[in-house]
DNA sequence: CTGCATGCAAACCCTTTGCATTGGG
DNA sequence: CCCAATGCAAAGGGTTTGCATGCAG
């Protein structure tokens, strides 16, 4: 079997981390789909492989991934926190649509090289303004999804 | 005794809730600091006035100026929810700077006139794609601040 | 071998709910 | 007057912690 987690692996014990069969599961769920994950998302779909880890292994392992700079966690509202590969490793970087209504997530990273330039250059900015070290960004949109939209009426 | 809450008083029962004393201070709190609140906040900061308002009734008071639209709800980690005045009656809509390591938030609005301008056609873009109707977005740029920074060395 | 990693149960914190009472319109 | 608003205590849901055991390095 090929470990899909070998670099972040790696990365992890940089980091001083162990790299234990929990973890290594953990990281490979991530590699396989790339939208964000609840811990309860990880935990049921390590279930869904017949394989066990409990719910506080899985907050400990995001909590060193996410030091070990490998994980961003992030919060679109305070119902539970999510967890996304971060940096490099995440395919690419992508900003969230986020339903009202029923709660959908979408990813999208089809952005337009204009908003890219947009907030590189707002980035830079507020950077200077505020002497803060800028070393991510999240942009949300909040609205009503299509199928809410219909319903609706 | 000026009532500072005046307009949005007027905006909550339009919207079918009543204007009771309770909301009128905790209105006249959001009036006065345009910093984003937690619930705790505001009871905090009610306490200090020598007045008194349960929590609850604080947590049941913000979700009816959400829904009034009088005030947004958002969460920058998932630690606890954040309120701030919505729309028109915040003097700007602005953005966020995280820092990672204290936590520390800055709201900032310096750039909004021409970050509002350059998101807005983002908006437009995103919403037609993805048949999105969007209402509101968040932003914000997370790193290290610049107290932060200093004791790293 | 040493110290981090794990599991379980209990603790925690923020937020919501049930229920009887108060009070706004 | 009626129904929304309030307060208190208790429940709820996600996350964290204490403690004894297991295992990576």
């Amino acid at each position: 079997m090929t470990t899909l987690s070998g670099q972040l692996g790696k990365d992890l014990q940089r980091g001083g981390y162990r790299l234990t069969a929990s973890r290594k599961i953990i990281l490979d769920i991530f590699r396989y789909g790339s939208r964000p994950l609840s811990a309860e998302d990880i935990y049921l779909a390590i279930r869904a492989e017949n394989k066990n880890v409990g719910l506080t292994t899985i907050y400990r392992a995001l909590d060193s991934l996410v030091k070990a700079n490998i994980v961003r966690k992030f919060a679109v509202n305070t119902e539970r926190a999510l967890y996304e590969l971060a940096g490099k490793q995440a395919c690419e970087h992508h900003h969230h649509l986020v339903c009202r209504k029923c709660d959908l997530l979408i990813d999208y990273k089809d952005f337009c090289e204009e908003e890219v330039r947009l907030i590189k250059r707002i980035e830079e900015l507020v950077a200077k303004r505020h002497s803060f070290e800028i070393h991510d960004h999240q942009l949300s949109f909040v609205g009503i999804c299509n199928r809410c939209q219909k319903e609706k009426k």
